[in-house]
RNA sequence: GGGCGGUUAGCUCAGUUGGUAGAGCGCCUCGUUUACACCGAGGAUGUCGGGAGUUCGAGCCUCUCACCGCCCACCA
């Protein structure tokens, strides 16, 4: 064997393996007990963007899946993991705009709508191997023979299924109401894809500015302009003017109001006069409305329908106009526009905004009333503006005709089947956001107005009735049958929100609407392993969607499924969010190309705790590549040592101490990976196997076996070779689903010695190890060597004593069973403590170091070459320690309440430490005493 | 304005029904003993954010304060 595993070269030698040989198949490996069906375990992949590259994101998500996926598959389930990739609506619109702006090709709109998506499809035909093939890499075990692409032939078939069958329910329609709209893209966007973004005070924004709009036919009023202590007015001004407050002073050419609370006293007399809108000359109303808030701004708020949420409200109740004075790239649209003209007279300064940008339209008309004294001042005003998500530019709410999913009437089952458990959350607080989300869940704007999507199946005939079917012939059909003529239909152009699609994957990749074999025997899906930051995207969609359309044997809607696994976001080293600005993104093919696959699987595992975010130091990736070469170096002793695995070995045969101990320690550690991994403790399963690894098996057990192995004694070096082989075999398979390359590379080789093996690891039977190997005598006597073994090693190393000296030991104190024990163990304990011999006696040698140690004192004779100052300080310092334990085990069993009420167990639990600190305390004084005497 | 989470060794983090505070990395001292220097042996390091409460007993439960982070929400 080769000193070190080289990954670079071995990573991708086993999983061509893997592939060819079909090792990821549906069901493959999958073993039935008692003729039985083998339990089925599937998990669908969440579709990374079709153009996208692997992230630490992706990295953790499918690290986590694979563990899941290789240990079922290893425990003979019906294993799929399901995987496929996302069409991905805008982003790879947007990554295909963009490549053809760098390659100083026309743009989408010159080329037409035909010739862009067949582009796009071109795209998609090159990257789409890129993040599959970075998926291999990290060796994530999918079944790609089943790869499902969302615009493929079969998922658009659902897609036009769900999209009529819920037309037809009523569930989805199509409606005329104020949309966030993007104006960078063109489309509207749901309110998932838009975030708030904190605008500071500057010369463009962040700014509350505040425009006095004077009262039509000469209307005046008397404000108070000054007060007293109780806040009564003590002057006033008189006004032909109402003063409001705004953000947004491009929007003031849409203004069709001017609403007041009804209740604040210094407007109430105004509500039902008009004002003049400045610039455009349109009169407008002011109205009471209770959204006017008297404490913000100036109390008076201008209303603007067209242009946002709450004015459309207002509006709305009021009656008032919808003046829409924008394009959808949010320029100015004022000349030509009938809305904006009518009523109106602008002035041709405002008139001469048209065209103009709505940033460049705001510092004009904020300098136009300037110019006309109407202008009463500006604060500044930080806050939250609503921003798309892809395309970063604000928002504008905008009045257009779009389709919507009736998500309230959808939710209410989703909400139901996790409020009863039929899928469960983990860690559990994420269900109170799902509820939260779903509890306030508002109408779905499924609409884009992209060109690479999915195409609503609709279609209209002259006079605009839409006909929602399958595809345009049975659209001409059922418009025949309505005009009672054949007639000419146009179809709609809008396609729909990537994530209509995404919805529906759990059962339109398993073949639906085709009742499959695979649809009857993988859904419901097991487990969806995902970040959180989609639970509103797509888990609440798919609970959705699932339970809509799919049913159990029964006949009841089916959740897709049992339980959502959520885990966190990986961060940087100081906890920030990667992202390519801050420019501290790690690359997880990076990482791979330096430390391995296995290396950046266990580290991603071992920080998986649930609930909290990763911070990813790659320290830890280096530490945990040395972890497999710790392994692999113990392979290579094994293999030196000729530990070969014997066919049907049976562990319970093993009869040296150690041996037995060995397979105690496996059977605890596999049933902990075990434990852990049912309940997804993705970092308890790691740490159960590193501390066994590391620790028990190469630090101890390999040490403690060396004797053996190279001793006379031919039967114990036979058992000690076919344990230490069995033992490491259950650590390759236990190990295989966290770090899979490795273990399958070992284990070949280790096979190859042996006369192969019957099935490659990634097949390998998961250990059934009964309880009744561990043997409690081998453990408690092990364990006592080992901190013999222990408190020698750490004497020596306080006293200075050169590592190569072989000096003696003598135990004292000691009952005939430890004695029996020592002598046992005796060659294991010169080797490991570097002792010329061991002894028991009745009194310690003079001029000995001592330990004390449980029922005995462990003496090491160094007269000549101990400090006794030194070792009286040592001894004193470990006394002083004892009775302050001692001090407190005897106030706690002092206290009669809590030998009351404590449970019994715990009580004596501190009396028997009570009981072994004094005499180790008895101990520590007969040593200073010897001590005492030498000095 | 609602909701969620965090604050434990220098750093990054574990700590699952309350019962002697842990790991990795880093640091210090030793060490080429034929698996491994991507190693081995030994060592130092914490009023578990502050305060109060419940309890025989609190890192863990309750309340409160402080600071940090995230999500949701229509305040001009």
């Amino acid at each position: 064997m080769d000193k070190t595993f080289d990954a670079a070269e071995a990573e991708a030698r086993i999983y061509a393996d893997w592939e060819t040989s079909g090792a990821f198949r549906a069901g493959a490996a999958a073993r039935s007990e008692n003729g039985a069906a083998p339990e089925t375990f599937c998990i669908v992949i969440p579709p990374p963007n079709v153009t996208g590259s692997l992230h630490m994101g992706h990295a953790l998500n499918n690290t986590l899946q694979d563990i899941l996926v290789r240990w079922h598959r290893m425990r003979g389930h019906d294993v799929l993991w399901q995987p496929g990739t996302d069409h991905a609506g805008i982003a790879t619109q947007m990554v295909v705009e963009r490549r053809l702006a760098e390659e100083g090709n026309a743009g989408r709109r010159e080329m037409g709508r035909d010739a862009f998506i067949e582009r796009v499809w071109q795209q998609k035909a090159e990257s789409e191997g890129v993040i599959t093939g970075q998926l291999k890499r990290l060796g994530a075990s999918c079944d790609w023979s089943r790869t499902r692409f969302t615009m493929d032939e079969g998922l658009s078939e659902a897609v036009l299924k769900v999209f009529v069958a819920l037309y037809k329910e009523g569930l989805i329609y199509r409606d005329k109401r104020l949309v966030n709209w993007d104006p960078h893209f063109e489309t509207a966007i749901s309110d998932l894809e838009v975030e708030q973004v904190e605008v500071r005070p500057s010369k463009s924004g962040g700014k509350l500015w505040r425009f006095r709009y004077p009262l039509a036919d000469g209307a005046t009023y008397e404000a108070p302009v000054a007060w007293d202590e109780d806040g009564k007015p003590t002057a006033h001004e008189t006004r032909d003017y109402i003063t409001v407050a705004t953000t947004r002073p491009e929007t003031m050419l849409g203004d069709t109001g001017v609403a007041v609370h009804p209740e604040d006293a210094r407007y109430a007399h105004l509500v039902g006069k008009d004002v003049i809108l400045p610039l455009v000359n349109r009169r407008i109303p002011i109205v009471a409305d209770e959204y006017a808030d008297p404490e913000q701004g100036t109390g008076a708020v201008k209303i603007t329908p067209a242009h946002d949420f709450n004015d459309f409200e207002v509006g709305k109740r009021a009656s008032l106009r919808v003046v829409n004075v924008m394009t959808t790239k949010a320029a100015m649209h004022l000349a030509g526009n009938a809305d904006f003209l009518e009523g109106a007279d602008p002035e041709p300064e405002a008139m001469a905004l048209d065209g103009l940008d709505r940033y460049e339209a705001r510092a004009r008309i904020i300098a136009l009333f300037e110019a006309h004294a109407l202008f009463d001042g500006v604060d500044d005003h930080p806050h939250l503006v609503p921003h798309g998500d892809r395309s970063k530019v604000a928002i504008e709410p905008y009045l257009t005709d779009q389709w919507f999913c009736d998500a309230a009437t959808l939710a209410g089952p989703a909400l139901e089947a996790v409020r009863d458990g039929r899928t469960a959350f983990m860690p559990q607080n994420w269900e109170k956001t799902y509820f939260q989300w779903l509890d306030n869940i508002q109408p779905w704007c499924i609409s884009r107005q992209l060109w690479w999507g999915h195409q609503v199946p609709v279609w209209y005939g002259p006079d605009g009735t839409p006909f929602c079917e399958h595809d345009a012939a049975a659209a001409a059909a059922a418009a025949e049958a309505h005009y009672g003529a054949p007639t000419a239909l146009t179809r709609d152009e809008d396609v729909l929100d990537t994530w209509f699609s995404s919805a529906l994957w759990p059962f339109s990749t398993l073949g639906w609407p085709a009742e499959t074999e695979e649809l009857k025997r993988y859904y419901k899906t097991d487990v969806l392993v995902t970040g959180f930051d989609i639970i509103f995207f797509w888990v609440a969609r798919m609970m959705m969607m699932g339970l809509h359309f799919m049913k159990d044997g029964d006949g009841k809607p089916e959740v897709p499924f049992h339980t959502v696994y959520v885990h966190a976001l990986v961060r940087d080293e100081q906890g920030k969010k990667m992202s390519k600005s801050l420019g501290n993104v790690i690359d997880p093919l990076e990482l791979i190309d330096e430390y391995g696959a296995d290396a950046v699987r266990f580290t991603l595992t071992s920080m998986a705790a649930m609930g909290r975010d990763i911070k990813l130091a790659v320290s830890r990736v280096a530490g945990y590549r040395n972890f497999g070469t710790k392994l692999w170096n113990a392979a290579r002793f094994c293999e030196m040592n000729a530990c070969h695995p014997v066919a049907g070995f049976d562990p319970a045969s093993a009869t040296r101490p150690v041996n037995r101990w060995i397979v105690g320690e496996t059977v605890r550690t596999v049933a902990a990976v075990d434990e852990a991994l049912a309940a997804y403790r993705f970092n308890e399963a790691a740490t159960a196997l590193y501390d066994h690894i590391w620790k028990t098996f190469c630090d101890w057990y390999l040490e403690l076996s060396k004797p053996l192995l190279t001793g006379e004694d031919n039967a114990a070096k036979a058992e000690t070779q076919a344990v230490a082989a069995w033992a490491l075999d259950r650590i390759l398979i236990a190990l295989h689903p966290l770090m899979p390359f490795i273990t399958e590379e070992l284990w070949g080789q280790i096979g190859a010695n042996a006369g192969g093996r019957e099935t490659r690891l990634v097949h390998a039977p998961w250990p059934a190890l009964p309880e009744t190997l561990v043997d409690p005598a081998s453990d408690e006597e092990i364990g006592w060597t080992i901190r013999l073994i222990e408190g020698i090693r750490s004497l020596r190393a306080e006293m200075n004593v050169p590592p190569g000296a072989q000096i003696e030991m003598v135990l004292t104190g000691h009952s005939p069973a430890t004695a029996m024990r020592l002598l046992r163990n005796a060659q294991l304990i010169q080797r490991l403590a570097r002792l010329s011999e061991v002894a028991v006696a009745e009194q310690a040698p003079a001029g000995s170091v001592t330990l004390a140690l449980e029922d005995c004192a462990v003496n090491l004779p160094l007269a000549g070459v101990i400090d006794v100052a030194a070792e009286t300080a040592r001894l004193s310092k470990e006394r002083a320690k004892l009775e302050k334990e001692i001090a407190g085990l005897e106030a706690k069993l002092a206290n009669e309440t809590f030998l009351a009420k404590a449970p019994e167990a715990v009580v004596a639990e501190q009396r028997e430490r009570l009981a072994n600190a004094g005499a180790e305390r008895g101990r520590l004084v007969a040593a200073l005493e010897r001590l005492a005497g030498l000095g």
